[in-house]
DNA sequence: CTTTTTATGTGACCATGTCACAGAACTGCA
DNA sequence: TGCAGTTCTGTGACATGGTCACATAAAAAG
């Protein structure tokens, strides 16, 4: 278990807080590590409150009835989450889903306490809407490129952007997971990778694939 | 052209401004009337500000490159609109397009009046935020239904829904601004229709339709 | 070296979006 | 009236992508 860190500095808002604040802050926060593959925060049911992603990533999901995901953003370490605080702001009314697909540490401030900040300080209010509004933006953005653009060139610039992020050429990611990060289908991926073989893009191995020319896939994804 | 209303009665914020701030919001509002299907705004270029609906109804929505139109929400007389304002919002980042549907008087804050008391108000800008976390709610919940839901159900329910609201039960729509409300393509509309008829659930003109089965339509479209 | 689990491959099928084009119903005007 | 243009609707063929069933392959567990 890590040591609990100075709130502190994960607090954009942290200099409008009163002493009293920053005392109850700092002190009902608290650490928690999930296992990879674990669930965090499940619809309206469980609601954390504020989270911060100390080390991992987590990933936030919309689920179908039948169990479909479209994933709507992932955190690594130092964001914020505040959709896991659904409860405090009943103006959030939909339903969202967070796992952790690694090994993850969160530190926790609990919707009792983040929701008395928020009804304290107009600035923590303040703060709480815009960062909702910021991923709102980005969620827009992610949904937008679900629904107009199509499936082979979102996958391309998926990979290049992954390739990217790891610094490396080859990714560690079954069909399964693409399909869980780009709102698809299993099956779906597979076929398109098939296809990407063929052309020379990439090759694949169980468990994960390589890139084998990134300019092109970046020139796909890029229409 | 309308008169220019009191803006103190649209704005929730009225009360947390100043007597210099009431002063400019008031003298730098506009009345603009539109034609039914006149574009009010669209994307970034032209960003007109905080936007209030005196009479008709707006229509935000979501375009792709081939033109395909996805409906987010509509705005009736008393609703504000701050997407409009998206140049005063640094955070919004994607592009919406404003349409009226019918003709509407609009009453407006231009964005750098909007701008400039967001700067000068937290109550202004929590104010704001918060207005876009509820719509973004509001969204969120719309897209869920476009990405989950069965054409069939959404289609009834639609149809259910209008029909409370205009309170008959003929509706004058085309099958092309029914595609539009729900985010598809007409022909897909006309098809299902044609099934629904079979169905003995609406029957079809020019123009328009009339809702022969609400109960049975209503029981479809909430599954 | 089996057994079990996990990952991948594949064909058939379904829902919905796209395209092309036809015909029907209105509208305006000579 | 009637003709021309416009708008709305109908329809078949096809493309994309999600779903289902099931086969096979590779890794892990024993």
């Amino acid at each position: 278990m890590q040591i609990k860190p100075p709130v502190s500095s994960f607090l954009p808002f942290w200099e409008c807080l009163s002493d009293q604040e920053k005392q109850l802050a700092q002190s009902s926060a608290s650490v928690r590590r999930f296992d990879a593959g674990a669930s965090v925060c499940s619809g309206g049911d469980d609601c954390m409150g504020l989270v911060c992603v100390l080390s991992g990533e987590l990933r936030v999901y919309m689920m179908s009835d039948e169990g479909r995901e479209i994933t709507l953003f992932r955190l690594g370490s130092g964001d914020l989450c505040l959709l896991t605080a659904s409860c405090a702001l009943k103006e959030i009314t939909f339903e969202v889903h967070v796992g952790a697909d690694k090994e993850t540490q969160l530190m926790i401030i609990g919707a009792d306490v983040f929701e008395a900040l928020m009804n304290s300080s107009v600035y923590v209010e303040a703060f709480a809407y815009k960062a909702l509004t910021q991923r709102f933006s980005q969620v827009m953005f992610v949904l937008q490129q679900i629904l107009f653009k199509r499936f082979d060139r979102r996958l391309a610039a998926f990979l290049a952007d992954e390739t990217d992020k790891s610094e490396s050429c080859s990714l560690i990611l079954t069909h399964e997971q693409i399909a869980k990060y780009m709102g698809s289908a299993r099956e779906v991926v597979t076929r398109m990778l098939k296809y990407f073989t063929q052309e020379g893009l990439v090759s694949l191995s169980r468990g994960g694939l390589t890139i084998l020319d990134k300019e092109r896939l970046r020139l796909l994804g890029q229409v």
